[in-house]
DNA sequence: CTGAAAGCGCTTACAG
DNA sequence: CTGAAAGCGCTTACAG
């Protein structure tokens, strides 16, 4: 096993001081050109590698962020693109991201007491205690963190616009002239699920339409209730188009229909939210709603940075507007 | 800005030393039972968090891995099936996961050498200089790694088995009776191409099948080619079913046979490769091999740890058979 | 069974 | 502009 180089190798190889070798790698404006050039020189030729270890632990930081994803992350690219994003930004100005799941989300508490990250970035659900406990106890030891999603008390986040999306849909689904609508939502008390409903109605309203042509059933997200939700409704009332609040719950709209003999977009148009995975492969391929997740991820990070290097907490609540993707499946122009 | 806990103050606080409250934290057996509770008293008391950063410093590892993944990884439930696997089983040893694109790769010999890891798995890819310049530079500064995916000189990995894979989705169009067959290969010398084939050849050898009634054509795994392909192939020469290479190429087949008005199953049978997130969701949905990255996942950490901790390099070269996904694809019995 | 002391590899006032 | 020295918070032989 060879012996570490370190700062004293590199110090005694050119003659001067561990201090002046530190003062070098830091930059300091006081070393001579001179100097500076022996110390370079001497790095490159023993190879010198400084222990990042130690020098956090002589009042540096790791550098080193947590990011807390949920436990189930698949079919949702949301997640993929969040974690590209702040893993970019986060390379390029020396972090490193170390990930971690809700469920292993306790080691993340442990991280900061043990110093081992400097900040995080927290996936945040609505009423989750876990999280909330999580939260309290990094204020406590100071460690800068940023939600991503929902809002909760006074700490920085980063947000998608519900009530936007929702009412995205509404000014397109109006200029389509689709009139009468279901919209099939998420759990009751669903924060997000509510915004998009309200948005819906905000934009209708705009547009002048009836909102009383509105019918809204209450959903799960699930494919399922999707389903089931179409299964009651469609052979009863006609409809123009349905809203179904998540990508899933439209497939399962999808699949009635297919069943029952209903043609998309000829006969029903449907969109769902989230473009998720899946929603640009089905046949009619989905329109949906594209939270931008790649802006999310960066603006976060470069928040998170700032909190770190700047000792200060930013006001920052900051929430972004989905994007309408229109697909097939609401391209009927004949009504 | 409250002071730090240390392990001076727990030793203070209950009238020892600090060598005594670190063996206690190491659970070093010759410590009074009566000291010990002392010490986690006093420990529980103060809210004294051990300060990772000096543990690792003074002997000690920081139990943080980087995992090294392509630098695009969406539609592959793969790469989310393995950091689920790795992080898991990291969390639960006491680990961490540091995620690194291969973009920036070069700072995952940063952190080995200024020892922030402790070691690593990495994606590796055919032919890649930049990986292969890596690994020397690890294996230099002496930090265990594993290699998911391609086997390369003699460090220990972890591949699934692309022979087997072919041979497999060989003996299910064998047993289908699918006689008259063509594979749209990989791009020229890609190794898990050469191997799909090489299986598959293997399998219809096996069932006594003619090996002369397969066609190959090579393609380079994107849809297009899988589109050209098929374009060029099908007006021609009628074939019972086609092996797409991935699931991508088997995407641009299906387009190709919608245009043309070939039905899938009925007329022509179609297998994909991969299991990518939208292979179910086709219509009809793609039969296709999935390959096991949970199981590669977890026993890559497993004998990471067991490197890392050992201290020594098990001979490890592991190689895992996917799954055959049947799907609505390959139905067609009629044959 | 426990403590005093040296050491891990940096940084940072304080001198000069 | 540079160095000597103390300090960051641990661990680990070495004594006793």
């Amino acid at each position: 096993m060879k012996k570490n180089v370190t700062m004293a190798d590199v110090a005694a190889s050119c003659g001067l001081s561990r201090a002046t070798v530190s003062r070098v790698l830091n930059r300091d404006k006081t070393v001579r050109a001179e100097t500076c050039r022996k110390v370079y020189a001497a790095i490159e030729r023993l190879e010198y590698h400084p222990n990042s270890l130690a020098k956090a632990l002589s009042g540096g930081s790791t550098n080193n962020i947590a990011v807390v994803i949920p436990d189930v992350w698949k079919n949702q690219p949301y997640y993929i693109n969040l974690i590209e994003a702040i893993e970019d930004v986060a390379d390029s100005r020396g972090y490193h991201v170390i990930l971690k799941r809700k469920k292993n989300m306790d080691s993340v508490y442990e991280l900061a007491s043990e110093k081992m990250i400097s900040g995080a970035i927290i996936r945040n659900t609505q009423d989750c205690a876990r999280e909330r406990a999580l939260f309290s106890k990094m204020d406590k030891v100071g460690i800068p963190f940023i939600l991503i999603g929902q809002a909760y008390k006074s700490y920085p986040f980063i947000k998608v616009d519900n009530v936007g999306g929702g009412r995205t849909l509404a000014l397109y689904f109006a200029e389509q002239n689709f009139r009468k609508v279901l919209i099939i939502t998420g759990p009751s008390g669903h924060i997000d699920s509510i915004d998009r409903t309200a948005g819906f109605r905000m934009g209708f309203d705009e547009k002048g339409f009836d909102l009383d042509s509105i019918i809204i059933k209450e959903g799960d997200f699930s494919k399922d209730s999707g389903y089931r939700i179409a299964s009651e409704v469609l052979p009863e009332i006609s409809v123009d188009a349905i809203f179904a609040q998540s990508d899933r719950a439209a497939l399962g709209v999808m699949l009635y229909c297919r069943e029952a003999g209903i043609k998309i977009p000829e006969d029903l148009s449907l969109a769902g939210y989230d473009d998720n995975f899946f929603a640009k492969y089905l046949t009619p391929s989905l329109t949906t709603l594209q939270a931008p997740m790649f802006e999310i991820g960066t603006l976060a990070m470069e928040m998170l940075v700032r909190m770190i290097e700047d000792q200060k907490q930013p006001f920052a609540r900051i929430i972004l507007p989905p994007r309408l993707v229109a697909r097939e499946s609401t391209l009927n122009k004949s009504l």
